[in-house]
DNA sequence: GTTGAGCGTT
């Protein structure tokens, strides 16, 4: 099972590419997604990430929350269960 | 051509 977590207070240009690129380095990032407006198709500034292993995602926690991307400073959380 | 706390899509 993977680690997932919550990224916001991204730039509203970042993609999921980016966020893949910048987790990348705490650990394998089994998928990354940036949440986009259904009607504009723009992102929302927030996004997921899941890394590979607990441990990688709170490397990726304790390396990138409150720390800057693309210029902004960025959340990240493990994220809440989407279905309960 | 804009905005800025929060927790998505199959």
């Amino acid at each position: 099972m993977a680690y997932k977590l919550f990224v916001g207070g991204l730039p509203f240009s970042t993609t999921q590419e980016e966020l893949e690129a910048a987790f990348a380095p705490f650990g394998t990032v089994e998928s990354a997604v940036v949440i986009t407006d259904h009607e504009t198709g723009r992102s929302k500034g927030f996004g997921f990430v899941e890394m590979s292993t607990e441990e990688e995602g709170q490397a990726a926690i304790n390396g990138m929350n409150g720390k800057e991307l693309g210029g902004r400073t960025v959340t990240v959380n493990q994220a809440r269960p989407k279905t309960a």
